[in-house]
DNA sequence: GCATAATATTGCTATTTGGCAATATAGCCA
DNA sequence: TGGCTATATTGCCAAATAGCAATATTATGC
C-alpha cells in the first residue's frame, strides 16, 4: 500500500498532463480500448500506452482483459483523496479569511523581529 | 491570461511535489518569509526559492515587498479551479454509476465490433 | 498453424525537474 | 559608506518525462 503523500504525488502528477486529463474525461463516458483512446489524439499508440501506465500507477484507471483487448476503465477513488486534500483550502477561496490570517501573521512576524527593529512606515 | 488547460497543468504539477504541498500547508497558517519556509526542510534556500517560483507560476502564491523581505502568501484561487475540475468526477466515487456506465459502453463497443465477431467464452 | 489485430516493450531522443554550491543583488542600519 | 541580512540568479548534475519508430507479445479466427 502506498502512503498517502506518495499517492498524492502520483495522482497530481498524473493530472498535470492534458492528454491524461483528456483520457480520464473520455473514460467518464465509459470504458474504452487503447485504440479508442488513441484515435482522438495526434499521438502514437505507444505514447498513449505510456500515459495509461502513468494513470494506472496513480490508481486512476484499471485494466480488464477481454480477448486481445485490455479495456481501460476509470477508477475515481484517488480523485476523492485529491479532492479532500484541496478541500482543506476551501475556506481560503470561499471566505476572505486569508486576508485576516495574513495580516495576523505579518504582525506576529514583525513582533518576533528577525534580527531587526520595527518597520517604520510601510513603503 | 493563461488558458484554463495550461492553468490546470501548472497547478497540478505544482501540487505533485510534497515539498510544495508542505509549503502551501505552512502558508495556510499565514504569510511567511523565504527563510521561515526554508527552516522546516532539509533543503537549501535556493531550492526553496525555486519551489516558490513554481508555486508562483501556478498562481498559488504571491509575493510582497517589505524591506529586504519578500513575504510569501497563499493564493488559493487556482485551487478552486482544480477542485472544480476534480468535482466533475465526484459522481464516480460517490455513486456506483461507473459500473453502469462501463457496462453500457462495453455493450456498445461489442456491438460496434472492431473488426471481430462476438466474444465466445471469456478466457 | 497462420495471418491479423490489439497492445506492450524496447531503445532512442530532447526537455524538464529537483537538488546543490557559489555568487550576485538589494535593502537596512550604524 | 560599509557591513549585514534576505533573497535571487547562475551554473552544474542526475533523474525523470514525453515523445517516436521499430519490434515483440498475445489472442482470434480461419
Amino acid at each position: 500500500m502506498l502512503q498517502s503523500g506518495q499517492q498524492l504525488d502520483l495522482v497530481f502528477a498524473a493530472l498535470a498532463d492534458p492528454t491524461r486529463r483528456a483520457i480520464l474525461a473520455r473514460l467518464a463516458a465509459g470504458e474504452a480500448t487503447v485504440n479508442e483512446l488513441v484515435e482522438p489524439f495526434d499521438l502514437s499508440q505507444p505514447t498513449i500506452s505510456k500515459h495509461l501506465k502513468v494513470l494506472e500507477g496513480a490508481g486512476l484507471v484499471s485494466r480488464g482483459r477481454e480477448a486481445q483487448f485490455r479495456p481501460v476503465r476509470l477508477n475515481a477513488a484517488p480523485l476523492e483523496t485529491a479532492a479532500h486534500w484541496i478541500g482543506d483550502y476551501r475556506r481560503f477561496w470561499e471566505e476572505s479569511f486569508d486576508r485576516l490570517d495574513a495580516y495576523a501573521s505579518e504582525l506576529h512576524r514583525k513582533e518576533k523581529n528577525h534580527g531587526r527593529k520595527r518597520k517604520r512606515s510601510s513603503k
